[in-house]
DNA sequence: AAGACAAAGTGAAACGTTTAGAAAAGGGGA
DNA sequence: TCCCCTTTTCTAAACGTTTCACTTTGTCTT
């Protein structure tokens, strides 16, 4: 029972360790008969390979490194099942470092440069362990390729934008487009948006996004119906309470996070507006909640899962050295609920 | 730039590989100005330890394996941010095995031999990469004991009760006996439940729970009372309406899930039965959505980070054999919200 | 200055594999 | 039966560390 090796198998089969290790591997011929041998001792001694042993030799750990600023962020887990599915269809496997950024420093900015250090060591203990390339899921790269590159390994971000490596992303700008389209097409050219943070890429994509249908459509562009909020569902209250105190306000409001459209949604309801009927509203992420609101939330589904198999697609193919560069883009998706009608006062 | 390692760094100090090795780990005493020596050439090597190498070595790997049915489904990440949490203080890296349940097989029981055969082998490919054991964090603990055993391994389970091994649960039964203690509190006598799928644990125990509260307090057990549900939201949604159609209905509802309150919520608004003021809900996980719905649920929280961080200390403690026995368990919480009040029938 | 003892440093084996290159065995045709 | 060619098997080095047992160096006491 105690650690069986090679050599064990060796001994009591009457072959070299060499002949064992082509049965296992079959990177040899080995006669029929040997190798029906050599594979009822593995079984009598319930041998197991040791990868690591394998690694140092081969060089190879068939493992990457994952790191996440959280794994408890909604849209976080859904990308690493993509990594996951992906990297299954190769046999690699997944070690996984947290950040847990939020519960170690908050958001608190000041710390921001701790943080730098977390994952800098991050980094560092990943590649102590041979991993064969990194993918970092979240907002912050913070200096990380360089890191990495040193030791010609591969990084693939995802979720975040970087300016100095692979980055795989969603076509947020695009995204926005189509749901101010879709609203268009419902009827509605009064159209207001909540955004998230101005310092959010995202934000400026998506309220590009905006701007790019409204001029199109030729519709006219507000700056009252400009709301910028902290992407918190009280914010979206308060703003959503601002947009519909205007003289005339939209008959439709693009928020930027569902937590912000609930936060409308609840002063719409609060102040007498109708939901859809009055005053139609879009989100974006398709949070859990999304569905179980009265009325549900239409919104912008993120291609989470697509994100990860890229993510690790393209992670594979550098790793590979193929040369193959992988840069399609997962799609956006809307999720059509109840939270958009055509504006009453387009008479139908 | 090329595979630097412990023999480069000691040719180029002029030292043997061993002091560079005692340099590097203090495991032994180095004059002051050859340490110094030493780790200006690592520095300007950039040397990185090779893990791998160390782990053969020393035969330690300072890796354990997690398994999760589905790192998507709600509660599993937040177990593995607890997992993580502990693992940290100790150096532990984490090598995640997702096992993708639902979206190979579905719910389709006839297929969970091939979910045998999924969890199977994850279990041997973390045993060839020689972790020093695992967590499984799901509920189908699938003969998976005696093959970790074999190979003198620990194996921790949380999130289901196995009987073979170590297990890291919550107090499900003293919660739901709580719930209906805070229920009895607020003046109701009439409580109803809708549990979920019989065949499960915490479905049971739970029911334990609200019978032993019920008892104690000598309130009338009414089977009609008592309506089994099977998680999903429609399913609250029905039975919900099967208990307010009772010529007698209760004056509060025990909902074994926050799915299934939702669908409670939804029912009642419907019938126009105002939540709490005609009908009080208690859900059980604490989801998302429950804090944004109208009324908010009022829920038992699950502990799901301290379930991490104690299965994670238990599996540390079988590591270091101390012989140290974990056997505490994590409470769960009652979340007070709006969906719960006294009875109108109570006169205040 | 010599001796004794502690401190610092070294050489080499070992961990469990893979894989060249070499040797041995098998098989077919004459 | 012998030779030659193919197939199978073996020997041994290598992967990058740690660590044991030993040697060398340094320091203190007298």
């Amino acid at each position: 029972m105690e650690k069986v090796g090679i050599k064990d198998i060796a001994a009591r089969a009457n072959v070299s360790t060499a002949t064992v290790s082509y049965v296992l591997n079959g990177t040899r011929n080995v006669r029929p008969k040997t190798k029906e041998r050599v594979l009822k001792v593995i079984e009598e001694l319930n041998y197991r390979p040791n990868d690591i042993a394998k690694s140092l030799k081969s060089n190879r750990t068939n493992t990457i490194g994952v790191i996440a600023e959280d794994v408890t962020v909604f849209n976080v887990p859904e990308i690493i099942d993509g990594i996951n599915d992906y990297a299954d269809r190769y046999d690699m496997h997944i070690l996984l470092t947290n950040l847990r950024l939020q519960k170690r420093i908050g958001y608190n900015y000041s710390k921001m440069e701790d943080y730098r250090k977390y994952a800098q060591d991050a980094v560092s203990n990943l590649l102590s362990k041979q991993v064969e390339g990194i993918i970092y899921i979240g907002v912050h790269p913070r200096d990380l390729t360089g890191l990495v590159n040193t030791y010609n390994k591969p990084i693939v971000y995802t979720y975040c934008y970087a300016n100095d490596a692979k980055s795989v992303q969603y076509n947020d700008e695009q995204a926005s487009y189509d749901a101010v389209n879709y609203l268009v097409s419902k009827g509605h050219s009064r159209i207001g948006v909540i955004s998230g943070l101005m310092d959010s890429i995202p934000s400026r994509l998506r309220f590009n996004g905006y701007y790019k249908a409204l001029t199109e459509f030729q519709l006219p562009f507000d700056p009252q119906f400009i709301k910028v909020g902290d992407w918190g569902l009280d914010s979206g209250y308060r703003l959503a309470g601002e947009l519909l105190s205007l003289a005339d306000p939209p008959t439709a409001i693009l928020v930027m996070n569902d937590l912000m459209a609930a936060g409308a949604l609840r002063c719409a309801s609060e102040q007498g507006v109708v939901v859809p009927r009055d005053l139609s509203i879009v989100g974006f992420d398709n949070r859990e909640f999304s569905a179980y609101l009265s009325p549900s939330i239409t919104t912008v589904e993120l291609p989470l899962h697509d994100m990860g198999i890229l993510a690790m697609k393209s992670l594979a193919s550098m790793i590979s050295g193929d040369g193959e560069v992988i840069d399609e883009t997962p799609l956006c998706r809307l999720i059509e609920r109840e939270s958009v009608a055509a504006p009453r006062t387009a008479g139908k």
